[in-house]
DNA sequence: GACATGACCCGCG
DNA sequence: CCGCGGGCCATGT
C-alpha cells in the first residue's frame, strides 16, 4: 500500500450514499494533476467495495470504468451498483442529475 | 534511474 | 459530434 493510495481511499469514504464524484474533483482534492494516476490506484483498491470506487466517473460525466474494464459486464454492474444508490444515469451512461455529484472541501 | 502503461483530460480542427 | 495529439503522474519492470 503506498501514501498515495491510502490518500485516494480516505477520500472515498467520503462520499455519501447516492452521490458521485469525478477524477477531476478526486485529483484536485488530493492535488493530483493527472486523474490516470487517480484510476492507477482506483483499480487495485484492495477494499472494494468498503471503499466506494464505483462512485467516481470522469469529468464529462459518463460512466468511466470499472476493475480494469471500460465497457462490458463489469460496467453494467457498477450502473446497477449506483442506480441502486439512486445515482441514474441516461441511455449513454451519462448522469443524469449533476445535482448529484460530491465536491470536496474541508 | 530510465521506460512503459493506464478506470483520464483538454484543446484543436 | 468525432477523432487526434499532447499532457498528466503514480506504479511496476
Amino acid at each position: 500500500m503506498t501514501d498515495f493510495q491510502n490518500r485516494v481511499y480516505e477520500a472515498l469514504k467520503r462520499i455519501p450514499k447516492g452521490r458521485v464524484s469525478t477524477y477531476k474533483l478526486l485529483g484536485n482534492y488530493l492535488d493530483c494533476g493527472s486523474a490516470q494516476a487517480i484510476g492507477q490506484a482506483l483499480k487495485k483498491n484492495p477494499f472494494a467495495p468498503e471503499v466506494p470506487c464505483h462512485r467516481i466517473i470522469k469529468s464529462d460525466l459518463s460512466i468511466g470504468g470499472y476493475y480494469g474494464a471500460t465497457s462490458g459486464k463489469r460496467i453494467t454492474e457498477k450502473v446497477e451498483l449506483l442506480k441502486s444508490e439512486g445515482v441514474h444515469l441516461d441511455g449513454d451512461g451519462r448522469l443524469l442529475k449533476k445535482e448529484q455529484i460530491y465536491h470536496f472541501s474541508n
